[in-house]
DNA sequence: CTTCAGGCAGTTCTG
DNA sequence: CTGCCTGAAG
């Protein structure tokens, strides 16, 4: 074997990589904790350590590799493999059990479970299904209309999920999260309680599921010693926004935490909202015995210059990040404040600074777009389109769930389900003349006939004609039919039955899923793993697959963490934007000021941060309105030294309160 | 029982 | 602008 994986590496990373490994040990090494800022390669030591098992004789298959996104687990994969590749002279292949904890509890779950007393062909529900299925409980039980201010759907399963996922008691979610709903203790306690039952009956689940039964499988002695023998190494990446419950399942996976290694940094902890705690990286060392802590200094990624400003944003915090990070790259500039008239200013300034970078010879795909919230990004996609930029968006509205996807994936689901109430609804509402009660009712004639799904023309109900023997004959097709054949047929029924506006649109959607699902070989492969890694992109005019060579980025700041480019322009550096408007406790508004430094540290080269002066938001009273904004607050004056103001645009800056 | 119009409130980030 | 609820018409 080479030593591709060391060379490169400095002293203390090096240290990081073999730690417990110098020599083939008898048993794996005691915990490892990187904890080190931003670029400083946490995930390159990660990988080249995973590599380092892999050239000592560890198998693949006794390998845990955890992360909290898709994107960072792919990332971090693909790099082990490559340098094992490398490495070993051999094609590693893959490491099974490598991806996001979802993603590998899913895996687990359904290898284990008949012990579990599952049926391992259980469905996996996406946000949203999950929040219908919820709503029908919530409905059934009267909570819609005991109260206006009962909370919907969307609220109910926010304060489900944070309550799974941090291990609290409801009472105290709602006390600290929610007050606002604790008078409705008792109510959504029963419906919590109800939308589990449900969930069992109709063999679904939903994305807690999947970490609360990997927990309770570590609570049956006889799985738990199989997977700890299994996994003699666990690695978590970004474990700084892990929460309670993975947490649980890491240390029921390795109580004595040997072979356990986490790479984490607290300045970058950005996903609160799901219930992360920066307490699990903080006390690692205090919650397992004989915690190796290795510190990593030098940025690799950055200027120095680039570097010092993200500096001066996240020191501004109350909060201490004990990292003193510097860089030796040689400087190419100032990051830029570029102050522009409002959104489409903006949105013509980046398109114009893009195109001359790609003129200097910068690609497409060595920049990128950053944005607080997806929906930020719009006038820039037009101007992009305009000006055939090829880009390619990461997070916002996936394209699932559009609500014409949903339509027909609701069919097929249905099919491979048949105890799933929210696709036999949605897949009956889309029948002429039939409505909630009347699906409810065709529903509940079903309950005998469970095994495969059977419909009689005489289930027909009242009042929706000739429809019902099509759609009858039509699942009868498909049964019958293989599946390759099934989603077209699916379509063109669908398709002159559909209400949704912008018909051509989503016909070409329609028709790419068609594509995109035949490569899938059965529908149950399909339905299982489009839920967990969906096809990328969006729905409108870049579709998933159709992405050129060299393509742009324009990505969340939340799905843009551990990804790095030489060009990064983040939009709306004002108040309202970052931090959000929404930002309300200090906790909350220090998150906003991580976000910024998680933001600016993705840069290498230059990083431009956009200040429009106006932007449109919603106001109190709906209309839109455009608003005078001021520049985000985690940027004072006192850090202008810092930048290269450009004003663009002849206006001066006026000051104005929002 | 379905559908559609009108009123009203809320609008982040991800698996 | 959307999603959700309500009430009236078909
Ligand atoms: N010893 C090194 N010498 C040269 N380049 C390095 C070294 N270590 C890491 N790098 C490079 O530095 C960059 C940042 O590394 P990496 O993405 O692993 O950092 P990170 O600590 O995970 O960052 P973040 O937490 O911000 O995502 C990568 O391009 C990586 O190849």
């Amino acid at each position: 074997m080479t030593l591709d994986h060391l060379k490169h590496m400095n002293k203390t990373q090096r240290a990081a990589v073999v730690h417990g490994y110098k020599s083939a040990p008898a048993q794996p090494g005691r915990p490892l904790l990187i904890i080190a800022g931003a670029g400083t390669g946490k995930t390159e030591t990660l990988s080249n350590r995973v590599v380092h098992f892999l050239a000592s004789g560890v198998s693949p298959d006794n390998i845990l590799l955890l992360t909290f996104t898709r994107k960072a687990a792919q990332e971090m994969t693909r790099r082990a493999i490559a340098t094992a590749g490398r490495v070993l002279g051999t094609n590693v292949g893959e490491i099974p059990y490598s991806g996001t904890f979802h993603a590998v509890g899913a895996r687990l779950v359904r290898e284990f479970a008949e012990q579990l007393s599952l049926s391992p062909n259980f469905t996996i529900k996406d946000r949203g299904d999950s929040a219908d299925l919820l709503d029908m409980v919530r409905h059934q039980l009267g909570f819609s209309t005991l109260d206006v201010n009962f909370p919907d759907k969307n609220q109910c399963l926010e304060i489900y999920s944070y309550k799974i996922n941090a291990c609290m008691p409801l009472k105290e979610v709602l006390k600290s999260r929610y007050p606002a709903s604790k008078k409705w203790t008792k109510q959504l306690r029963q419906l919590f309680t109800e939308y589990r039952a449900a969930k069992r009956k109709q063999n679904v689940f939903d994305y807690d599921d999947l970490l609360v039964y990997w927990a309770k499988m570590l609570n049956q002695p006889d799985i738990a010693d199989q997977l700890r023998t299994r996994f003699s190494h666990v690695l978590v990446d970004e474990y700084q926004d892990t929460n309670r419950l993975q947490a649980k399942i890491l240390f029921g996976l390795k109580p004595d935490g040997r072979g356990v290694t986490v790479v984490g940094d607290d300045a970058q902890a950005i996903y609160s909202f799901r219930a992360a705690t920066v307490e699990n990286i903080l006390d690692f060392p205090q919650v397992l015995p004989k915690v190796r802590v290795i510190n990593l200094e030098q940025n690799y990624r950055s200027t120095n210059q680039i570097l010092k400003a993200c500096n001066a944003v996240i020191n501004l915090s109350t909060r201490a990040y004990a990292k003193n990070l510097w860089s030796d790259r040689p400087n190419l500039g100032k990051p830029s404040l570029a102050v522009v008239e409002n959104d489409s200013a903006q949105a013509t300034y980046i398109a114009s600074q893009i195109l001359r970078a790609k003129e200097e010879g910068i690609p497409f795909r060595a920049q990128a777009v950053l944005m607080r919230s997806s929906h930020h990004s719009q006038k820039l996609e037009i101007e992009l389109t305009k000006r055939n930029i090829p880009f390619e968006k990461w997070g916002g509205v996936k394209f699932l769930e559009a609500a014409h996807i949903k339509d027909v994936l609701s069919l097929l689901r249905w099919l491979e389900n048949p105890r799933d109430e929210v696709a036999a609804m949605r897949a009956l509402k889309l029948l002429p003349g039939i409505g909630p009660s009347a699906a409810m009712k065709v529903i509940g004639r079903l309950e005998g006939r469970m095994g495969r799904l059977v419909l009689r023309d005489a289930d027909q109900p009242r009042g929706c004609g000739d429809h019902w023997g099509q759609f009858v004959r039509l699942v009868k097709r498909l049964q019958k039919r293989p599946w390759k054949a099934s989603l077209p047929e699916v379509v063109k029924w669908y398709l002159p039955l559909m209400k949704h506006d912008n018909p051509e649109l989503r016909a070409a959607d329609l028709g790419q899923l068609c594509i995109v699902a035949s490569s899938y070989s059965s529908r149950e492969q399909f339905l299982v793993e489009v839920t967990l890694e969906p096809p990328e992109g969006t729905v409108g005019p870049n579709k998933p697959g159709r992405s050129d060579d060299d393509c742009l980025v324009l990505s969340t700041i939340h799905s843009a963490k551990g990804q790095e480019w030489d060009h990064v322009y983040l939009l709306n550096a004002v108040d309202g934007c970052i931090p959000s408007s929404r930002a309300k406790t200090p906790a909350e508004v220090e998150e906003e000021r991580r976000l910024l430094y998680v933001a600016m540290t993705r840069a290498k080269n230059r990083l431009s941060l956009m200040v429009p002066q106006r932007v449109f938001s919603w106001r109190q009273n709906s209309s839109v309105v455009d608003l005078f904004t001021r520049r985000s607050q985690f940027i004072p004056r006192s850090a202008e030294k810092l930048f290269v103001v450009r004003a663009t645009s002849g206006k001066p800056r006026t000051r104005r309160a929002s």
